[in-house]
DNA sequence: ATTTTAGTTCTTTACTTTGAGAACTAAAAA
DNA sequence: TTTTTAGTTCTCAAAGTAAAGAACTAAAAT
């Protein structure tokens, strides 16, 4: 297997991903690691082959692929005969990630279902605000199946 | 105006939302302070009654209020001849802010799209999965607004 | 003009995160 | 059995964050 050798536009690449990803709470390493996986010629690749192309310790890049496996964002293959871990992004499990995110957000609804419960009368107005926004998150729940279904039709 | 006198009900609602929100990467003080304009019993407190309420320091509440007014998760009314700030949650935008995370995730499928043009088409299998994942995102996108117009029509 | 109010800003401390480098380890190869 | 491989773990330093306390400021009240 050749050395990986990235291009101009595939650092830029993962820089620009980066961004996004660090925004969303991922470190710098483990955003770096994702751009790569999605950017290299090659979808596989060993701890080695990260840890040159980004030019990470081997604590970092440990570590940094230890948090990305326990957190679902990538995964590994072995080969027989080959000590080696071939590590690969999940992104094509985007899908389910964005049902993770969207649930994790409605899962406020319970919460805040709680906070309308212990309410005083008198804030009418508001009280009914925030029964709109339970109500909201009620709908969006029973919506998402709906356009998965969907989704999954229009796929054939 | 009255001191904010919790209860412990109150209380632990704070420290529950808490947990939620800092998951979502907001600090602690801010957090609380999202957490006390939900449960209060006036839905618009002063920079002294957050203070007080939650025993924050100045520097705290100032670094935290402006935090949250900046990323728009609370508000604040002025009352004629009195120079206090009056700040309330901006809770009932809660679809917005849905949108705004929603949008923030699909801004992902122009990067991905990038990813996608500049990858080699030897590794077709992954490329096409890639592709199907800007699909989704573009499916998603459509489907939004339809949602939202939905919920519009059920809302009376 | 002085004092009070309603904050903001500065300084410091405590804590957390990130990642480097070196030491370590367990399995496989020689 | 010794060496190599494929990592992991430990220790440390640098950087970043959160919040307290004190000093400061601008507008309003006295």
């Amino acid at each position: 297997m050749e050395e990986i050798k990235l291009t101009e536009k595939q650092q830029e690449l993962i820089e620009k991903l980066g961004v996004f990803l660090e925004r969303g709470g991922i470190s710098p390493a483990q955003a770096r690691i994702m751009g790569l996986l999605l950017v290299a010629n090659r979808v596989e690749l060993t701890f080695d082959e990260i840890r040159d192309a980004l030019q990470l310790s081997k604590s970092a890049t440990s570590n940094a692929i230890n948090a990305l496996l326990q957190s679902e964002k990538i995964t590994y293959i072995t080969k027989t005969g080959d000590r080696k871990r071939y590590f690969k992004t999940l992104i094509a499990t985007q899908k389910s990630d964005f049902e993770k995110r969207f649930k994790q957000f409605l899962s406020m609804k319970e919460i805040y279902t709680q906070i309308l419960e212990a309410r005083t009368p008198e804030t009418e107005k508001f009280n009914s605000e925030l029964a709109q926004v339970v109500d909201f998150m009620g709908f969006m729940e029973e919506q998402l199946p709906i356009i998965f279904a969907k989704w999954k039709a229009k796929k054939r």
